[in-house]
DNA sequence: TTGACATATCGATAAACTTCGATTAGAATA
DNA sequence: TATTCTAATCGAAGTTTATCGATATGTCAA
């Protein structure tokens, strides 16, 4: 798929609360859309637009089990991501974490 | 003004394409309003428009000389954006750069 | 103070985005 | 095969955003 982050959509696929709320869900484990939904104030159908969008930008991993789908998020993809913004827009910068 | 970044109001003023270009001109050096719409293809009211964006999210500093403003982006505000995108969303991963 | 120049703001328009209810598609089970 | 369950897609409504021309604001120079 997608190889190289690209910078624009990679902010864009970031750039929305609800969106953000999946990421943190997801971040570290994986959950199927139904545990998202449940765990949001969002409709079903928003939280799977959300996810098409991740899915889309490459930021989240997709398994298939039985009737379930499950999302987690694609923690290198988003390091990359970072990564890219900060060698553009902050060469200067030391980066300490 | 804005202490700490906030996670989805960095990734929002991100999330253009035109701003991005914007920040990459004048991310190393101070560039005036003219020197900004000379270089790219929007009107100077567009381009006012992203400067006040980038500067409501802290992203860019500020400084007037006679008639004309300058702006270069603050770096140091866009690496602690990318820092806290990197902790929340890849807390796992590795950061090498 | 008047005029010229640089930038910000205003108002309007069009495009993009978020959200939802309804429906469809896919997978397991009876 | 028919039914049930899960998630994706569709279509519409409402909101936000990007963009521009016109105008206002602010600064300097004559």
């Amino acid at each position: 798929m997608s190889n190289t982050v690209n910078s624009v959509e990679f902010a864009k696929a970031l750039a929305d609360d609800t969106r953000q709320e999946i990421m943190r869900l997801c971040c570290c484990e994986w959950l199927n859309v139904g545990e998202i939904v449940d765990a949001i104030s969002v409709s079903q159908p928003t939280v799977s637009h959300h996810l098409s969008i991740l899915r889309a930008a490459g930021l989240v991993n997709v398994r298939r089990e039985g009737k379930q789908v499950f999302y987690t998020l694609n923690q290198q993809r988003i390091a990359e991501g970072c990564c890219v913004l900060a060698e553009n827009y902050a060469p200067e910068q030391e980066i300490i974490r």
